[in-house]
DNA sequence: TATAAAAATGATACGATGTATCATATCAAA
DNA sequence: TTTGATATGATACATCGTATCATTTTTATA
């Protein structure tokens, strides 16, 4: 069994264990972003879909399917690119800290890091002193990948 | 003089040194972003400026007057929430670390902080071990600001 | 001062992301 | 099996932003 395969059946037991369902298309959604290995955007997922899997799936469903998948905590949106990513630990038992993503300006790839928890608190204290709340340390940061570095242009 | 006016003419200063421009339109959408003490959108701003000053400026306009702004450096753009804000420091004289933003999720209120360089240091260690390097270390976090804390209704 | 070059602004069309709304289809429990 | 909940489809539209070409304004220089 590929490994796509596996996680998409890790994450259908962990829906049905609260009652949600992963329908043919919210699996074909999320097999999507599994397999492109990078971030995608709404659109580029319908056209992914429709000629990796031959599904037609209209945008304003991918939207509503990226939203479900957001919920049950297997996709998350990136809000620096507008694209979205599946969630690199489900098929981790564990809970995780709030990501942080490192995204590739050039390519698109995305890294999901965890960021140690002094860092986090000392982001906090800072956010804290100058009066505002922190909502979510999701932190997105516009980076170059090794191999996008190694094949730079720009140096 | 009002304070807005004060760093007006401190922006005008600033641009002549080098030869760029602060002309009439240039000047309305900075006062717009100070004035207003939020984060503005493009389509805002061309709002703010009709009602506030009777100037009907194009959206392109704009657009391209915040790119000017931005590149003089008196304005941020907040990829976060695609929207603008005048930079704190523009009466300042000198230099200034890359900017932290705190974006109030419920009023738009936008702080500018400084992050201490160990912290920042240590995100870059943090990026660097997972192969990826920071391009710019502008932080935007979403927040809630203390008069929204006060008044919340989800609490 | 006249005129050419450069800089700034305007007008229009369009692309991309995302939402609102109403209709239809599918599933699941009584 | 019917009924209510959930999922999906279709369409229109709002928002953010860019591409392109035209026009105006400013600046430099002959």
């Amino acid at each position: 069994m590929s490994k796509v395969q596996a996680i998409i059946e890790h994450a259908e037991r962990h829906c049905k264990e609260h009652g949600a369902r992963l329908t043919n298309k919210r699996k074909q959604v999320l097999s999507g972003l599994l397999q492109s290995e990078k971030a995608l955007s709404a659109y580029e997922l319908v056209e992914y879909c429709k000629t990796e899997f031959g599904e037609a799936i209209p945008a304003m469903s991918v939207y509503r399917i990226l939203d479900f998948l957001q919920d049950e905590r297997l996709v998350h949106k990136l809000n620096l690119a507008n694209k979205y990513v599946a969630c690199a630990h489900i098929t981790c038992s564990h809970d995780h800290e709030v990501p942080q993503f490192l995204i590739c300006s050039q390519c698109q790839r995305v890294k999901e890091i965890g960021i140690s928890k002094s860092t986090i608190a000392a982001l906090q204290r800072n956010v804290k002193d100058a009066g505002f709340h922190l909502i979510s340390p999701q932190l997105e940061m516009n980076c170059l990948c090794e191999s996008c570095i190694a094949g730079a242009t720009w140096q």
